[in-house]
DNA sequence: TAATCTTTGTACCATATGGTACATTGGGAG
DNA sequence: CTCCCAATGTACCATATGGTACAAAGATTA
């Protein structure tokens, strides 16, 4: 069924846009090339967002919502080990049909160290989600935050190599240590 | 004292350039950019260098020189310990003046993933680089990769929002997990 | 129906970019 | 001195890019 006001074109556009930036992995498409992706035209993108930045901002919100819904608080069921979820998180993220939403997530990570406010805060916030939702996993803050970093690491030689199992190792390894200092519960 | 042979120019051209590179964090530099940021011109980088490719090229292989020479195994006295060693390369790659060298490497690991053949050898040699270097410090080739995960997770972080501390204490609680399952040596 | 508002295509523009053509200079070799 | 080749500047070109002007075609409303 066709869009029927304006509001609900503009959000057909946007949903089409961002599947084009996650299969390309990247924001750094043209208009053009985005307009092709989108069964659209670079005249309509602009009509509808009044410039490529709006066009971006709006594709970001609605990934970052996306996100939010697939990584909050509670995303796992709560009896699961670390172990299991650990274990789940890489091999949902590492699956090769979200190779383009992670190298997304890397492009805007890039764009916020290279300068871009908006880059910046969506690394935050999904630093806070996932920080929020391995609470519940994980004994302590300590351990949170060196899962974290050693899961961009695992993620980062993942996009470079290919290699699933590098990661994979690393995180396994992680895991033994938490059971190793916190056999029960 | 000037260059004498064209030989002496090229090779004093691309140090410029690849300043620049370090000094941007970035290979995407226009060739005009690149030019002045090097007291050259257009014409005479693509007069040396034939294109902007090869100036790349050249660039990079400095660069993986210098990167060779300064993360080599041996590069850190053998008796310190592994905690030394780990806070010492923390505390250097960290270090404001580094941060352009930094990003350049993330950009060609970036460039890496992005399918530039380029990008994933020069990754694949850090790699390789510092398992060696470390080999000497860590008990096994497993904590090496941990640490090597762990020490890139920490590096994006840094990046991303400019803050040493958390990579530092993810690495110090690295350290001390080592030291718990190896106390002596 | 007439008037108006939205949507859309085509052609265009300004800017940036990697690279080239051509002419000029300048120093060393014969 | 003259010839030649490397070095260099200026102007230029083709392409890509974000964005606009203008006009036409529907759709909506008075």
């Amino acid at each position: 069924m066709a869009p029927e006001n304006s509001r609900d074109r503009r959000e057909e556009l946007v949903e089409r846009c961002l599947a084009a930036f996650v299969q390309a992995g990247t924001l750094d498409l043209s208009l053009d090339t985005l307009a092709k992706a989108a069964r659209s035209s670079k005249r309509m993108l602009v009509h509808y967002f009044g410039s490529r930045e709006a066009l971006e901002e709006s594709a970001i919100s609605v990934l970052e919502g996306r996100l939010r819904a697939r990584f909050r608080a509670g995303a796992f069921p709560r009896g699961i080990s670390a172990e299991t979820a650990i274990r789940t998180l890489w091999d949902q993220v590492t699956q090769p049909a979200s190779r383009g939403l992670l190298l997304l997530s890397m492009d805007l990570t890039r764009r916020g160290w290279s300068g871009s406010e908006r880059g910046r805060r969506f690394f935050e916030e999904q630093q806070r989600l996932w920080s929020e939702m391995l609470r519940e996993f994980l004994p302590d803050a300590g351990s949170v935050e060196t899962f974290l970093q050693l899961f961009q690491g695992a993620a980062l030689v993942y996009l470079a190599t290919g290699d699933r199992e590098r990661g994979r190792r690393t995180l396994d390894r992680f895991s033994g240590e938490m059971l190793r200092h916190e056999p029960n519960k």
